[in-house]
DNA sequence: TATTTTTTTGATCAAATGGACAATTATTTA
DNA sequence: TAAATAATTGTCCATTTGATCAAAAAAATA
């Protein structure tokens, strides 16, 4: 039994814990929290399934974990949008990055959607905490910069749930995505749609 | 048993089918497919589980069943985008009418979401299918419209990609979207949501 | 190396769940 | 109204699955 509480761990808890933490983002990220089994777990990161629940105390709690260690960088470039910077650039860049995100951590952009969509059951406090926070600090932010008429008046809120929205698409309905556009390649399809948003947004901010 | 080559329904049938259905879909769209029980949908429609399933032969043909029954209404507003009419008017009255489903159909978007996150295992075909060619159809219409300049130039699948992920978000995410505007009135967040959809969309297709 | 601690696993359990079926009841039809 | 058909349900079963535990193996420590 691991103990609660011991404050250092062994390098073979390190190695084991995230090794199951991979392996939990793939099957999570695939079948949902309901959908995912321990054996699914098991055979992907290739330990035993008594093994696992060594680590950890239950499915919910390997759960709730990849979640919480995703968060935090999955926050970062919406903090990172600076006020000394140019307004437009700043949201532009934004968006960019968000798209990257998509293209190259669909499995967290599935998990976070899967988990939302369903009620948020267990990340709801996350939710209204330090997400909530971060994003009234930019709301805030961009409401300034509407007033000193540096980008178009806009709500704010929405404006963030736009570009969540459109860019999270391309990785959360990937199946849609390519089979409407006949599996186009993959790199292109993220090409298009960057040229895409950066034109939408762009004519959205500065018209006026 | 019901014979599957009979042509005509019973009155009971009809009716325990739909019964069925309606609460088929309520339990879905919460638990996804395999976090649906047979027993939640008994309970949540007051039949017994054999009787569900002296309707239906197994839980998976109740999901493909409310699936399949969806999609065509689902699709509609997409197919009623009219050459005849103005097209910044036609597109604008598009997103409302997604808008308007996300308010008012949550449940058919939220199970449509997961269906596709997790894969699309039982609509691929569908995808492929039916929806692909309305898609088609319109983004022709679309790209007629772009050569007689009468939208903005933007490329057509992701202009329709847009419109879906903005409007369907607040459905989808609808537990986000509340938990982040403070639990604002649902009525109020629709109306901020459908002023900042038609300007950015107007913003979009009339620039240049 | 001997002892202690940590890690691993085979066997097993209890609960949940999709589904089968025969018996009963209700409805339709002749 | 009698016979036939349709609908309903209580009971049961097999499988899946999250979780337990004691014993064995491996690793760390003295």
């Amino acid at each position: 039994m691991i103990k609660i509480t011991q404050t250092k761990q062994t390098r073979i808890q390190r190695e084991k814990r995230l090794l199951i933490q991979n392996a939990a983002l793939e099957v999570f990220s695939e079948f949902g929290l309901r959908g995912a089994t321990l054996d699914k777990i098991a055979q992907t990161c290739g330990l035993t399934k008594p093994n696992i629940l060594y680590y950890y105390a239950s499915k919910d709690e390997i759960y709730t974990e990849v979640l919480k260690s995703l968060l935090k960088e999955w926050i970062r470039p919406l903090k990172d949008i600076s006020e000394q910077g140019d307004p437009i650039t700043e949201i532009l860049q934004y968006v960019q990055k968000k798209l990257i995100m998509s293209k190259t951590r669909k499995q967290e952009s599935k998990l976070f959607a899967t988990e939302i969509l369903h009620g948020a059951p267990l990340t709801q406090n996350i939710l209204a905490g330090s997400l909530k926070e971060t994003v009234d600090d930019k709301v805030k932010l961009f409401d300034k910069w509407i007033s000193e008429e540096k980008i178009a008046p806009v709500d704010p809120y929405h404006l963030i749930f736009s570009i969540w929205s459109m860019t999270q698409h391309y990785a959360d309905f990937d199946v849609q995505v390519h089979s409407l556009l006949n599996h186009k390649n993959h790199a292109t399809i993220f090409k298009d749609a960057e040229r895409f948003l950066l034109t939408f947004f762009t004519r959205c901010l500065t018209k006026d």
